[in-house]
DNA sequence: GTTCTTTTGGACTTCTCAGTCCAGCACTGA
DNA sequence: TCAGTGCTGGACTGAGAAGTCCAAAAGAAC
């Protein structure tokens, strides 16, 4: 960010965006990709940059590697937001799904999700780190939004909102993950991805909806 | 196994297993938790063979690797043995779930899952043949019960089995997983394994089972 | 224009690791 | 007793990659 945003002519042929912003995409693109052994020559071509250059910003590949996840740490925050609480549980949680399918699933981030369990394997604190910053989050705000509704009486998870979001976050994701994990990942056509974020919530309502009849 | 049982007394220091097979098992220990980049000279060490053996037996690294997997692919047959067909479905899940807990999604095999997703992006078959030979056998043999189950009229997936034994698999592994491949597992309690599986159970079955209110 | 800082490219060092070579040893079978 | 086979250990080669060094160029600051 040390550019002054005036000179947007007569660029040289470097950089649009500073050294250090092209170095972090460049190296999360070739971490997700290649995972952790891409070595940093190929890194630093990628960038544009020499790996002097490199070197200089990031003290080792091990730092350049841990920085790149805490810059991205921000793009993964828990996508549920407070404008749409007041909807309809079986409504919100299509949308849950829908948007995890849509986004979430894609092969970019499954992709990071792949290169992090390689890297927690490597730095046991990132795999950490990712868990609380990405899938903890995620749940969290799902139970507290459950706990909510079962409040108003709209839901009933038996008093523990905490496993019923867990157990809807796995619905939802279980078996894409599984495959797209195995690098068996595939586009989901829209009328499937509608048909299964209907199924999710579907089941759920069925399952914790107001209206149950087994105990 | 290819012991002679009798020649107990005197052995070589070398073996009791044919050195195939003792590099076969040093090598899975070895790649699961150190994943593929563990050195040849760890593997033969750990086998207590030389290197020079190793390679006479499996002719480089990546052979040894896929022998390896070929060589544990029959560990993880699907476990949904014939004999336990009739029972009530509820009971049938939650002990499905039960054993999961208890065997599946130990620290040895997540350690397995967590080192084929990595190999997967070296080596592209490996990750479909692990797929083929796990998840997706374990996935229709559920599929192929509860299509059973339900011309019984005991259970109601709405005509589709084949997705709602994807989803109780999900709901069983889902969040376990999430953990186990960042790294984070931890032994469940055996009342925590019970609550967990009569709660996979009475999901399915609240969603599923013959009774449906809501459809 | 002059000076100070950063970047560059590329050569260089060091290390690790796959895979080879080889001389000697241990066991087998006749 | 002796040849044959396979294992051993340890040295060796060659490749690739992390990280360093440096002289020259390019910007930035004044």
């Amino acid at each position: 960010m040390s550019r002054h945003s005036s000179a947007a002519m007569q660029l040289t042929p470097s950089q649009l965006l500073s050294a250090r912003a092209r170095i972090l995409e460049a190296a999360a693109e070739m971490f997700r990709t290649h995972g952790y052994d891409v070595s940093m020559d190929v890194i630093a071509s990628a960038a544009n940059v020499s790996k002097q250059t490199l070197y200089n910003q990031f003290g080792s590949k091990e730092d350049l590697f841990k920085a790149m996840i805490a810059d991205r740490a921000a793009v993964m925050r828990a996508p549920l937001n407070a404008s749409a609480l007041e909807r309809h549980p079986r409504d919100m949680l299509t949308d849950i799904a829908r948007q995890y399918y849509t986004h979430a699933c894609g092969e970019h981030e499954i992709g990071y999700y792949r290169m992090m369990i390689g890297a927690s394997q490597q730095f046991p604190d990132i795999g950490r780190a990712y868990y609380e910053a990405g899938p903890k989050q995620m749940v969290e705000a799902l139970a507290q939004w459950m706990a909510r509704e079962e409040r108003l009486g709209r839901l009933d998870t038996g008093g523990d909102p905490a496993i019923a979001a867990e157990h809807f976050l796995s619905l939802v994701t279980g078996h894409i993950e599984t495959r797209g994990l195995l690098g068996l990942w595939s586009e989901m056509p829209p009328a499937e991805i509608e048909r299964r974020a209907r199924f999710c919530a579907d089941v759920f309502m069925r399952a914790f909806g107001p209206h149950r009849l087994l105990g």
